[in-house]
DNA sequence: TAGTGGTCTAGACCACTCA
DNA sequence: GAGTGGTCTAGACCACTAT
């Protein structure tokens, strides 16, 4: 199980850097050279100093030779589970319930988030996630339904809308939001805490194309912390 | 300006992947076959695949191919930047100010943190980063002076202690949660805000080899969100 | 203009794992 | 045992950019 030589050389070069061989924005050897220096290919060398720079520890430049990131924005690597997961990892089971579910006239808000026309519909859903029958997360979403038409018939009884829309349209674009919130009532009563408790909140929307999707607003149980290694 | 071959072919998978071409868990063709396909060396495809998979779209196997990832879990990838950084990409101008500065016995619960032997020093600081002059976030940190000597002398004219360490330290390992809390009194002082006000709180704890540096938590101004592209 | 990284090739051998 | 990905090589040409 001998490790591989471009693992080797980029963990070498990383030692080497955070020993202070090179300072920050210090130049270090070009490829060649480098080569020479751990008897292999350049394109191996290539191969480990293309994952530091990926990793945010090099810069690199054509002639300008490669330099020890003189700004050091370390970048964490989050992954975003489905909430299923996400419970199934802390070893409870699994479960949720739809609370709310129906199609409306978007609001404006909504509309403008989704890029739809005044006279759209969207299917609003809400879902309670639970984690061994305990309230753990409550989502509150939006659909497109002419993005998505299927939607309008799925039952939910096996997939949640989360789980549904992953599978349906996976791989989409999207971004997240982190941010904290104070329950209201309502978000209060279905965590089963108290309003005005803070709260992890995610805001997540989700398109293909240039076709909007889905927006998400999903409140965690107070407690929760989303973690990650750098 | 002619679009590499490698990232061509990256997303013509990803392209075919989204049309439905194979469904979640199918297998895709070989490297022999696509290389033939796309009338380029197997090395090639091998490295547009290879992204693929690092970014979690498909699964590879010896001998059991590559397949589309069946539980398609997106990753975010955050960047971490500098408070300076944070601050100055919305235009506005950076300072900060030390509230607290003093070597203590480090209390029990940072102690087993940082794997500090019961009579080690720690350097406890308080700082409060400002935008515009207005707080933006504030920042309870504890240091291993004994990983860190040097800080002791820290004069944090210049430089804000969490930029001293990442000068003094950089590329060092490890971890960060992000949780919401209520401010209690102090936070609410500090940034101008309701005790109770629900806050983005980020919790990091850093090490080098195995030598723990530092662990701080640091409260953002309500209404701070943290924002990723999937 | 010259130096450096970016990419590609054709071929090779190896390591893992499925059937 | 055999098929597939994982890695490496030696060489080549190109694209960008610092000087």
């Amino acid at each position: 199980m001998s490790t591989s030589s471009h693992l080797k050389i980029r963990r070498s070069l990383q030692d080497r850097i955070q020993a202070g061989e090179w300072a920050l924005g210090d130049r270090i050897p070009d490829e060649v050279a480098l080569a020479h220096e751990y008897s292999c290919a350049r394109t191996t060398v290539n191969r480990a100093v293309r994952a530091l720079a990926e990793d945010g520890i090099v810069i690199r430049r054509r002639k300008g030779g490669t330099r020890v990131n003189p700004t050091p924005t370390r970048q964490a690597k989050l992954r975003i589970p489905i909430l299923r997961q996400q419970v199934e990892e802390t070893g409870k089971d699994y479960s949720f319930s739809i609370g709310k579910r129906s199609v409306r006239d978007a609001p404006s808000s909504i509309r403008r988030k989704l890029h739809l026309g005044a006279t759209a519909k969207a299917l609003y859903i809400e879902t309670t996630h639970l984690a061994d029958g305990e309230p753990f997360a409550f989502e509150s979403r939006w659909v497109n339904i002419a993005a998505v038409p299927d939607i309008a018939e799925a039952s939910f009884n096996e997939l949640s809308p989360n789980e549904w829309l992953v599978q349906s349209v996976p791989f989409s674009n999207g971004s997240v939001e982190f941010s904290a919130a104070s329950t209201d009532r309502k978000v209060a009563r279905i965590l089963c805490t108290e309003e005005g408790e803070a709260v992890f909140l995610v805001d997540r929307t989700t398109w293909r194309d240039h076709d909007f999707i889905t927006t998400m607003k999903l409140f965690y149980q107070p407690g929760f912390r989303l973690r990650s290694d750098l």
